[in-house]
DNA sequence: CATTACGTTGACGTTAACGTCAACATTTAC
DNA sequence: GTAAATGTTGACGTTAACGTCAACGTAATG
């Protein structure tokens, strides 16, 4: 008993902050296939978590192919025990990037908080006439 | 006195795991200036360390003007203050964006689990045939 | 009922960051 | 000294994930 809401292309395309392109896109390469009216497309709420599903994916900067297999997931019928497994070891590695890259962000910060200090030792320098104390 | 070791193009690719056309193209784009002898580039330090920046960039999703503005910073007398602040804007956002995809792994990793489980359940429940209990 | 908004398909354009290949010169290794 | 490796420039190709039209039909609104 999922709620069975239906939704227009364009109230996705709001409600996720992308494009009705996107979403027909997504379509195109077989990670969607929401219902016709005629020729009106309706998502239901499965095309909706689907969306979802795509979009957190892509937010890990997976590709659309490998959103498509998290969807298969889902999918009962669908499972493939070793495409789980290699999606498991992307995910293993995805955690490692990130670990690099917050220790990258890290030192880039440090860097950057640097060069700003540099920055203001010189413009006070310059500014005060290489006065050490300010008069009172 | 800083090192003032020299590379060839081929050294710095291997060290970083590039391709030589690679580094060329940054060069075309402005992020490397080796000095030359006859037509073959000599790199010193000072480009390996810029070679560097720009790929601890890239990890982190900079483009590579984005990174030849972070070149810029150590290169005295091309340091912008407004750029300065750009790109410590642009680093906070990067860490909003690495806690938003940690969560989302998490997630994911939860899910990859549960799907794992409940393909090991149905293997058991296929394989052992209903039994609930291991005869001993 | 006219206009504006929204929907459709299809084709082509875009961007970043290189890859690939040609055609050639120069080193390096044996 | 010759073959293999490495270097050069220049041009064109590639890929993912859409954007941007065009040309058209349908729906909603005042």
């Amino acid at each position: 008993m999922s709620k069975n809401k239906t939704y227009k292309i364009s109230d996705l395309a709001t409600e996720f902050g992308i494009t009705t392109r996107t979403i027909r896109f997504y379509e195109e390469k077989g990670l969607l296939a929401p219902k016709r009216a005629g020729s009106t497309r309706i998502y239901q709420s499965a095309d909706r978590v689907k969306l979802k599903l795509i979009l957190r994916g892509k937010r890990l900067g997976l590709t659309l192919d490998e959103s498509l297999d998290i969807i298969g997931l889902y999918d009962p019928a669908h499972g493939n025990i070793d495409q789980l497994h290699q999606l498991i070891t992307k995910c293993q590695e995805k955690r490692t990037q990130l670990q690099q890259q917050y220790s990258d962000l890290e030192v880039m910060m440090l860097d950057l908080r640097n060069a700003e200090k540099k920055y203001q030792t010189a413009l006070a320098e310059a500014t005060s006439s290489h006065q050490t104390k300010i008069p009172v």
